[in-house]
DNA sequence: TATTGTTATACTCTATAACTATA
DNA sequence: TATAGTTATAGAGTATAACAATA
């Protein structure tokens, strides 16, 4: 049995019990908050992900495609906030995989589009993504939920191109 | 200079004029919006912090050294969820930069605390924080504030260890 | 034998620059 | 001259393994 507290004078060094409850002076901030969640959500969707062979990042760029089919890396890129040179490995390995086809649209731009494995694999992978929601998020009410997406919603800038990083 | 929309009509292939407004099938996740809301909040903190020449891991031991003097950097990484072996180089930039001191406590272990260049750094670096969730929040009133702060929190599970990554 | 701090190393993700081939 | 895709590379951040000194 563990101890909660010590008596700072009386350390019994055999004893390796009352580890220090340290203070965390940004538990109250949202910046602290919002990482916290950011990183327990993404940490538990990363490992059913995984087992598909999928980041996270990986999975938004197989979602875009399947709801843009014909779109160009470069409109991928602006709307996930990804690189134009970190898709093209993504794009790659997801063509070496048969997940997408790449149809010419002029010379130098492909519009991408999911194979039939493609979208067997996004549907599978949406199905981690919904019990990632739920398992994560059945302490809160839908009315809860919903006021939370909008309220964080609300703080996204109107003016793009000021984000760092891929959405999911 | 560039034109936001193409005054000659007519292009014959691909119009750059009306960019294609993507679909984006993972908004109404919470996932996502945590995500999109954290990048947001670290990239803007980020920005503030730079100039201090602290990164939001770094600052975020240098705050946790301040409301912990003494603490030993194997309880700093177990709080931080940081691994000994990157918080070594951490307080070692520290040290150099006169940030910190370090008291024996025993053969193998130290007590760290803050010089007052240290004090002084957190100092300025606190109004950078404070700064950015002024910023950034005011869209929120302080009800709507700490409802969510209060929701992210009921996310965090009950047994430790359990999260990756650094917490701000 | 276990723990503290450290070094070395690898892997992922992201940023920048530069190249090619088109337009 | 500008754009689409690509390649190469550098920098963070984090993970594991191993080591020396100490408990």
């Amino acid at each position: 049995m563990r101890l909660k507290y010590s008596v700072h004078g009386d350390r019994m060094k055999s004893e390796k019990a009352a580890p220090r409850t340290l203070e965390q002076p940004f538990q109250g901030l949202m910046a602290f908050q919002l990482r916290q969640a950011s990183v327990l959500v993404t940490a538990d969707l990363g490992e059913r992900l995984a087992g598909l062979s999928l980041t996270m990042t990986n999975l938004s760029v197989l979602l875009m495609i399947q709801a843009n089919p014909g779109v160009t890396q470069t409109e991928l890129g602006k709307a996930l906030v990804i690189q134009r040179a970190n898709l093209a490995p993504i794009t790659a390995t997801f063509a070496a995989r048969g997940l997408i086809k790449r149809d010419q649209i002029d010379g130098r731009s492909h519009g991408l589009s999911l194979t039939n494995a493609g979208a067997n694999l996004a549907e599978r992978a949406w199905e981690h993504v919904t019990a990632n929601e739920m398992h994560l998020l059945h302490r809160m009410t839908a009315v809860e939920r919903a006021a939370i997406v909008g309220l964080l919603q609300s703080l996204r800038p109107k003016q793009p191109g000021h984000l760092q990083g891929s959405p999911l």
